[in-house]
DNA sequence: CGCCTTTGACCCGCGC
DNA sequence: GCGCGGGTCAAAGGCG
């Protein structure tokens, strides 16, 4: 699996469009793709904008198209933090609840680390250590993530699922909203099969902040996230969210980080 | 002025 | 071979 990006045979590509570089890399896209699965604030009652958890990169939206069987339609993104970085992510809603957000995270960023993440520049040393001997030091992450929370009031309940995850917890971090009180409403399936694979292939440092990246959105994102929400779906009630978006502060939602490999 | 969003068109892979 | 669905690009417009 290596970075397969361009598989493709190169004859139907240099055909008509796609002018010179790489035209293909859309299809096939071989990958490890991440899908995070956003619970949006089902605590707040229907408010239908949490920021889909973008990370602190910025990015930039190429597209977005209806698909079939979800009314709601998806929104193509691309990383613009860096220009040549190849991140991709898609961020649809679920067709069944209006109130997750699938967001799926496609190739890596060829970057360091996002602008905001003050957070990360610390830890960032030590997680590019971590990649190459991960497996090692799963405590570490957890204390660290902890950190990142800028709610951690629910650090008992996050810290019972650490254990329980303990080691998927190492590069992904499931956020629950502390608010939710529903058990139900467990967001996170965490597959660690999947995970230790992935895991593997995951040369991100950055996705392990993931649960960073959501306590520290960029003002940015917030127009991003209310925009998308507001054009993803026409939902009639929108009145106004909190300010979770300015602030991070009142995250109320569950994210889950479901890395697949395609194989 | 630069960046981002929006929208339509185009292309590709896959299934029938 | 055709059609469907999905993904990407490019141009135009808008906003900060």
């Amino acid at each position: 699996m290596d970075e397969t990006l361009s598989p493709e045979p190169d004859s139907d590509v240099s055909k008509n469009l796609r002018p010179e570089n790489q035209p293909s890399k859309r299809r096939k896209v071989a990958h490890e793709k991440t899908v995070v699965t956003v619970k949006i604030g089902a605590n707040v009652g229907k408010l239908k904008n949490e920021g889909p958890p973008s990370d602190l990169w910025s990015w930039r939206k190429y597209g977005q198209k209806p698909i079939k069987g979800s009314p709601y339609p998806r929104g193509y993104y691309r990383c613009s933090t860096s220009k040549g970085c190849s991140a991709k992510k898609q961020v649809e809603r679920s067709k069944t609840d209006a109130s997750v957000l699938i967001i799926t995270y496609t190739s890596s960023h060829n970057h360091p680390g996002p602008p905001d993440v003050n957070v990360i520049s610390t830890t960032q040393q030590e997680q590019e250590d971590d990649q190459k001997q991960e497996q090692e030091q799963e405590q570490e992450d957890d204390q660290e993530q902890e950190q990142e929370q800028d709610q951690k009031q629910d650090q008992d309940k996050k810290q019972d699922q650490e254990q329980e995850h303990g080691k998927l917890e190492e590069h992904f971090h499931y956020i629950e909203s502390p608010i939710r009180s529903s058990q139900d409403e467990h967001i996170f399936t965490a597959h660690d099969t999947s995970f230790g694979f992935l895991l593997d292939e995951e040369q991100e440092p950055l996705s392990l902040s993931y649960s960073q990246l959501m306590s520290f959105s960029t003002p940015k994102l917030s127009e991003e996230n209310n925009d998308f929400f507001d054009e993803l779906e026409e939902l009639p009630t929108f009145s106004s969210f909190p300010s979770f978006m300015g602030r991070t502060n009142n995250l109320s939602f569950g994210i889950e980080r479901i890395p697949s490999v395609p194989s």
